[in-house]
DNA sequence: CGGCAAACCTGCGAGC
DNA sequence: TGCTCGCAGGTTTGCC
């Protein structure tokens, strides 16, 4: 899965290929994703005219005419996939395929079915169910130190399990959040409300930072994770911490075979990876 | 409300 | 080769 960077990686390839185009044919081969296809999915986008590809948190946001939304989450496997027309049988995990009207498909495939294709309109799209408790945008000037630490006001939960809570901030995962920090020398086993004016005023550019520089590399290809023609994102090379168990964290010098190096622990049931040389 | 485990589902690598 | 186990970019639900 694709966190932000990933999905906004993935945006930025659907954009390209169908704003402005008009969807010619739609075929859905199974309907139980994470919550099932709408009914009447394939008819209801048929013959629509693409206006705009966009992006909440880790949802896609495709605006159509006449104000229908088409929202699209990738879950942990989920991928968008362009290629030409082609007139082979889908392949095991896709699950719907997208014609536009100047030849081009788009395919998504998603192994673990985790992710969804919902339906929502322009006018009421805040108030959608899936959006409506979304915390800020990441990336957006308005989430600052200041921000952030009214949202983990109170909160006795880790800082580590607080900024996956996507009430609070929207659109990290447990990579960018290890990443996040680990550049702002913050320990993941700090209280989330423990933090500091000071703290926030690291820990906020590092999460905008570390999610910029991630969807400049194309995302974090791990397992899943493409972008929409098929290439690896490259930021996973640029990895600092995530899934670096016992190896030199790059701001130590110190001996990782002495010091045990990068820790993994598990907080609300998912890995985390630090240095507890450096994030205190 | 908070916290935590389990659930959803499939695939892959490690170890035996 | 083949089995089992643990783990995986997410989110929701149910229980204490």
């Amino acid at each position: 899965m694709p966190e932000l960077p990933e999905v906004e990686t993935v945006r930025r390839g659907l954009a390209v290929v169908l704003e402005g185009r008009r969807l010619a044919r739609v075929e859905a081969f199974r309907p139980d994703l994470r919550l099932p296809l709408p009914e009447h999915f394939a008819e209801t986008l048929t013959g629509r005219r693409i206006e705009t590809v966009g992006r909440r948190a880790k949802y896609l946001v495709i605006d159509l005419e006449d104000g229908l939304v088409l929202l699209g989450h990738l879950g942990m496997s989920g991928r968008m996939l362009v290629s030409g027309l082609v007139n082979t049988p889908p392949g095991k995990h896709d699950h719907v395929r997208f014609a536009t009207d100047d030849g081009t498909l788009v395919t998504y495939c998603d192994p673990r079915r985790f992710g969804l294709l919902a339906f929502a309109r322009r006018e009421s799209l805040a108030e959608h169910p899936l959006l409506r408790d979304l915390g800020p945008e990441p990336l957006e000037d308005a989430f600052s130190p200041k921000l952030l630490g009214v949202a983990l006001a109170g909160k006795q939960t880790s800082i580590k399990v607080a900024l996956l809570d996507q009430r609070l901030v929207a659109g990290l995962g447990n990579i960018y959040v290890s990443e996040a920090l680990f550049r702002a020398a913050i320990s993941p086993l700090r209280t989330a409300a423990s933090l500091t004016p000071r703290e926030l005023g690291r820990l906020v550019p590092a999460i905008k930072a570390v999610l910029t520089e991630a969807i400049a590399a194309g995302g974090s290809s791990l397992r899943d994770h493409r972008q929409t023609s098929g290439e690896l994102g490259y930021f996973q090379h640029s990895f600092a911490v995530y899934d670096r168990e016992g190896q030199a964290c790059p701001g130590c010098r110190c001996d990782p075979a002495r010091t045990g190096g990068i820790q993994r622990i598990v907080q609300g049931g998912r890995s985390t990876f630090y240095c507890a040389k450096q994030q205190s």
